[in-house]
RNA sequence: GGAGAGGUGGCUGAGUGGCUGAAAGCGCUCGCCUGCUAAGCGAGUAGUCGGUUAAUACCCGGCUCGAGAGUUCGAAUCUCUCCCUCUCCGCCA
């Protein structure tokens, strides 16, 4: 959510960002909404003083013992026009939240201004193309042929685009997550996470998902819940309505959870397979930090990021996406995309963004801050380290073998008992 | 799911209709004192919105004691609905 004194401030600034976000808004129906919102507010609570004093000067008046009667009745009604303004009042913050709650995050000024996704820069190449000396398959052939994935029974179980993985794709999966879990946690600095995968309404409006994006979510409608699209949403919450300690700052954690996505017209005929699925696994980077480090924060978190990537051997590419390839909650964010043979092109692995306080804003999570005491938004940042599905379809077809067998990378062989390949 | 108890400021915890935005303690901040990383003394210490302002400094006012609705001149305090937490029982991985 954009703070609403901002956009009084300088609308022209804000717009001139929106454009830039595909986003056609004019923002003067809200600083006119605004505008009545403060002469209803400065009405009613002319109202509310006098209805305070009077009462005051009621229970003044019985216990010197006196008659009072005079004072209410001068009263009469007075509260039912309090009420009748206070509904007023909601009415008009009500539209003005309406507007403001599905514009999406400013820009940093490092983002490069582009509605053309191409514009995107890459800032970093990693590791070279592997060269085939026999024909390669994508990912979905080695799966069948080695009998890792099966579609066919997650269809049935569950419908169209949903995995099931099996025997040693199972265990390839699983070991990813723990590698990663322990690339964080155990040599990263990031505290270890298991959060609850369905959230309430209120933390799904705080990460954004609510109320622009509902139609992509799974709901459980007779509880009101949310399955998660990522762990993000879960760990933004263990903070909300809180008022933090910047000496605790910044709070560092990372969550292994499933992510479910109804991904509603994404589908496109080069995305079957892995790469795009209603529930995956995914490796989250989170941390909390206050305004003045969050830039700082978001370069080392790219950082960790590749940490987890590097060891495996991959080849990628690092992006800094320009102003319309952002997702609504993002200021800045860097994108990792990681080589797929199949696809003769890069995909994204990770996304590393910077949401400063825009679901800090949504969820009221705030820090004091140790000079001045005063109560500030904290920044949120997020980031993947990393997305199974889209590792294990690298994985498979970086590291397919002639024979149709595929090398484990040696980092992940501790987490699978040594084992070094996967073959028929 | 059933029975009971409870949700108050950063924390613990008083408070059953006006003197309570809220006792006390802890914590924290500042000052004083003390020959030493202790103790003592004093003061301060919720958030938010609006007005005012150069000011996110004062000052004035509104709102907030889990959420919402109600009774009343007036509600943290009374009534109703909902949510959550804890204890016991039941059920179940």
């Amino acid at each position: 959510m954009l703070d609403l004194k901002s956009i009084m401030e300088e609308p022209e600034l804000i717009q001139e960002m929106m454009k830039f976000r595909n986003v056609d808004i004019n923002l003067s129906e809200v600083i006119e909404l605004d505008k009545k919102r403060r002469d209803i507010i400065q009405d009613v609570e002319a109202l509310k003083q006098e209805r305070n004093d009077k009462s005051k000067l009621v229970g003044k008046i019985k216990k010197e013992g006196g008659d009072p009667s005079e004072i209410i009745d001068s009263m009469g009604g007075i509260s039912d026009r309090i009420k009748a303004w206070d509904a007023e009042q909601k009415e008009v913050e009500d539209d003005i939240k309406s507007i403001v709650e599905v514009l999406p995050n400013i820009l940093h000024e490092s983002v490069p201004r582009s509605l053309d996704k191409a514009d995107n820069q890459v800032i970093e190449t990693v590791g070279e193309k592997p060269s085939f000396d026999f024909e390669f398959k994508n990912h979905l052939d080695l799966a069948r042929e080695l009998d890792i994935v099966d579609f066919e029974a997650g269809g049935r179980i569950a419908g169209n685009n949903f995995a099931l993985y099996k025997g040693l794709g199972a265990r390839l999966e699983w070991a990813l997550l723990s590698y990663m879990i322990h690339a964080n946690s155990v040599e990263g600095p990031y505290q270890f996470i298991i959060p609850p995968a369905l959230v309430n309404e209120e933390s799904f409006y705080a990460s954004g998902q609510l109320p622009k994006f509902a139609d992509q979510a799974y709901k459980c409608e007779d509880d009101d819940l949310y399955l998660i699209p990522t762990s993000e949403t879960a760990l933004l919450n263990m903070h909300r309505e809180q008022i933090l300690k910047e000496d605790n700052l910044p709070i560092l954690y990372t969550a292994c959870t499933p992510c479910f996505r109804r991904e509603a017209g994404t589908y496109g005929a080069d995305e079957r397979g892995l790469i795009r699925i209603h529930q995956f696994n995914k490796v989250e980077i989170f941390k909390f930090t206050t305004p003045e480090t969050s830039y700082d924060e978001l370069e080392n978190m790219l950082v960790d990021a590749q940490k987890v990537l590097k060891p495996l051997g991959l080849h990628y590419q690092v992006s800094l996406l320009v102003s319309s390839d952002l997702g609504q909650q993002a200021a800045k964010t860097y994108d990792i995309e990681v080589w797929l043979p199949g696809q003769d092109g890069y995909k994204e692995i990770s996304s590393v963004s910077n949401c400063e306080d825009y679901q800090a804003r949504r969820g009221n999570i705030r820090y004091r801050e140790k000079e001045s005491k005063k109560v500030r938004f904290v920044h949120t940042l997020n980031g993947s380290a990393l997305a199974t599905p889209r590792l294990m379809v690298a994985i498979l077809e970086q590291y397919q073998q002639s024979d149709g067998s595929v090398v484990i990378p040696e980092a992940i062989r501790p987490f699978m008992a040594g084992l070094d390949r996967i073959t028929k």
